[in-house]
DNA sequence: GACTATACGGAACTAGCGTTCCGTTTGTCA
DNA sequence: TGACAAACGGAACGCTAGTTCCGTATAGTC
């Protein structure tokens, strides 16, 4: 279930409509169900195959044809868009609410094993963060900048707390967890590795350097 | 410059030559020299844009038509693999050469900073380790295990030594280095990571566990 | 120099996928 | 219940990229 990052059963974005002036239009109820239903089926199908299943692909899992998908979502990048900012917003509001903790090392760890599991469980997670490495332009730009803020936010807390080693930058550490756990492997193996870059980031190590 | 991974100017791909009988002809002159071309246009295309480089592109780099690259090589996929297959074996080389050093922990550290760097200069090889991590039916697929066996083989002499901690596996550590990799970040931000992930498989920190 | 197997070039074919178009259906309201 | 704007479905279009085909060019040989 995804929640309309706005406001709800508006036809935000059906470019189709007459014009700006429906822009605000309250959505048929048919049509606030369908629209449910393509973002339910889009996750899923995202998720399960990557950015680069078909838009058919999801139609046919919504039940609807495609045109009535870009009825709703001009492009199939707004749909991907839609779909993943809403994702990394939740993420950010982890943030928010993890950086209240007392203990500002394990904040940011339990943060980055969380970060992981999504990564790790939602394939296009990664591809987002794939493609605002690449190109600003997309949307989901502003959604990824907010969340590095956040991040961000918990690393200096934790380096302050002296839980971690001060010459790691937030990208990094973000790179780092969606690289780990991009290589599809299991779970489980996703969590050890989400722990040795834990680990790398803490305090020097007994080892030389 | 690609070498062949077998014998010299011999016809191995040309599946449009008079059959098997035809195998193993030696290839006229003018042939040769195409497809010797054809392989560093080919690294080279990968390397700056991806697999997903149109072989027009390669071709063009190249300076034959797309009808010459196809009779050298049936897919595209197999012009690939001969390109990544040399690189994998390059770094097996390394791995074997290495395996003598005194300094097992070094040893290690100073290989996975070697296969960081070709990961970042050459997206193809990660993009090849991608794909062996979804699909084995790949000719990559052989080269990939013997790298992880050479792999294997440092990380357990380094264990020994007490340079590294017992609980982590080779395939980890190898998804470790080309995820921190892959997002085409600085060199230099490549490199710290790296450091990053070495640290990560070090001892134990003097942060409490 | 002539002959032939080998190799070449690039137009054409094929397949997949994003997107558009338009005739049909349906929810909503008087 | 009838009218109409809103919404739907899916065939069709256009583009990109992999692959094939065949007429032409040429290296190698006698």
């Amino acid at each position: 279930m995804i929640a309309d990052p706005g406001s709800e059963n508006v036809a935000q974005a059906d470019t189709r409509a007459n014009g700006a002036a429906a822009a605000l239009r309250p959505l048929r109820a048919d049509a606030a169900k369908n629209r449910e239903r393509i973002l339910e089926a889009a996750e899923a199908t995202f998720t399960a195959e990557g950015v680069s299943a078909p838009i058919d692909a999801v139609a046919q899992r919504a039940g609807v044809g495609v045109g009535t998908v870009y009825r709703h979502f001009p492009t199939k990048e707004a749909l991907f868009e839609a779909i993943v900012t809403t994702r990394l917003d939740e993420l950010c509001k982890t943030t928010r609410e993890l950086a209240e903790g007392e203990a500002p090392g394990e904040v940011l760890f339990s943060f980055l094993r969380e970060f992981g599991r999504q990564a790790s469980a939602k394939q296009d997670l990664f591809d987002a963060m794939d493609a605002a490495g690449l190109d600003i332009k997309s949307t989901c730009a502003a959604s990824v900048d907010e969340l590095t803020r956040g991040i961000d936010l918990l690393l200096e807390r934790a380096k302050a707390a002296g839980a971690v080693r001060e010459d790691v930058a937030t990208g990094e550490v973000m790179a780092l967890i969606v690289g780990a756990c991009h290589s599809k492997q299991d779970d489980l193996v996703c969590q050890r590795m989400v722990e040795i870059v834990c680990d790398g980031i803490r305090g020097p190590t007994l080892a030389t350097r």
